[in-house]
DNA sequence: CCTTTCATGTAACGAGTTACATGATTGG
DNA sequence: CCAATCATGTAACTCGTTACATGAAAGG
């Protein structure tokens, strides 16, 4: 119930098409909310028809056109209003956790794979956090007097990076429960 | 994709009816997959046509009968090829941080609501922390020589736990960052 | 008496995923 | 020439949520 106000805050960051959405989608904004293209065009046309934002026809040269959406006053005092809101309790849903606690209704085979699983999972979010402070680095750097937006961005960025700390430190628990079975 | 998945772990765990699997789902098995009994009895209804499950009938005297039902063999099956998949990436949706961003674009007495409901989602997770510890300490108490079923379910919650751990700090830090613009 | 717990469902809707579809340009 | 990137969508389907519905017993 929120990708309409994931893509608000996302285009008062910056402005931008349904295409330049969805690859935010795919990074910063993906670390907290994610949605595919065929999502996004769909909410985007909604949130169009009932004025929460405005297009802007722009002709490209060498490229197909975009239309580059900004957020209008009703698209503002909506997000104001679902700030207002209580925070949702979280959906969680964890593969991984299942299919920890199903290994041991599994052989030896199943568990080694499951290893196996792990262990790629876990060089991906490696791979994950490295980005992320690379990131960290690039876009918030010691020296810089923060705005308000970049000081909010980057606690949010510092939460994504706390839990990938946290996920990595706890695979290699789970890795080294699996690994007592063998 | 996982909730029968979920399912078999938690009946290979214990058999039980659809009533029971739902007061599993919002405690123990709720830490890593949540599901409503109107989805657990749908899913659940499915999975017997299809022979992963198989009920049986208990009347009791004093209470309605209920629908008892174990895994069957086909189950897992199911269930082993399923561990031998590659686990499928999280679909990350996470409110709070959309908030977080999204007070940038918001005035003060917005951001004084925001801090407010981020209190009182830490103080719920607190809670859950505390729930979770006891479970623990109740479930896997420090003399006991735990069967594997009991080690890999122990590390999941070590797992619950760790993520309250680091939600809790992060929480500490954005409530110091939305304070700062008093 | 009234609320909670036990026990099981249906119906309608909203959100998200997967597959399909088109078409131009840039770079190797 | 072929793959990748830019750019936008439709259609079908599955999954999840919310609302509604019933009924009996236990406990305060």
């Amino acid at each position: 119930m929120a990708l309409e106000h994931a893509i608000l805050v996302s285009l008062l960051e910056q402005p931008g098409s349904g295409y330049e959405l969805a690859r935010r989608f795919e990074r910063s904004i993906g670390r907290f909310w994610t949605a595919t293209h065929q999502q996004i065009y769909r909410v985007l046309k909604r949130m169009e028809t009932d004025d929460w934002v405005v297009a802007l026809e722009v002709g490209q040269d060498g490229r197909p056109d975009k239309r580059t959406f900004s957020v209008s006053d009703t698209g503002r005092d909506v997000l104001a209003a679902w700030l207002r809101q209580p925070v949702q309790p979280e959906a969680v849903r964890h593969d991984l956790a299942v299919k920890v606690r199903g290994a041991a209704f599994d052989d030896p085979a199943g568990r080694a794979a499951l290893i196996g699983e792990v262990e790629r999972y876990r060089a991906e979010h490696e791979e994950l956090l490295t980005r992320y402070l690379a990131g960290e680095k690039r876009d918030f750097p010691d020296d810089a007097a923060p705005t308000t937006g970049q000081r909010l961005q980057h606690v949010v960025l510092r939460g994504g990076i706390a839990y990938e700390r946290m996920l990595l430190d706890w695979l290699d628990e789970v890795l080294t429960e699996l690994r007592k079975e063998a």
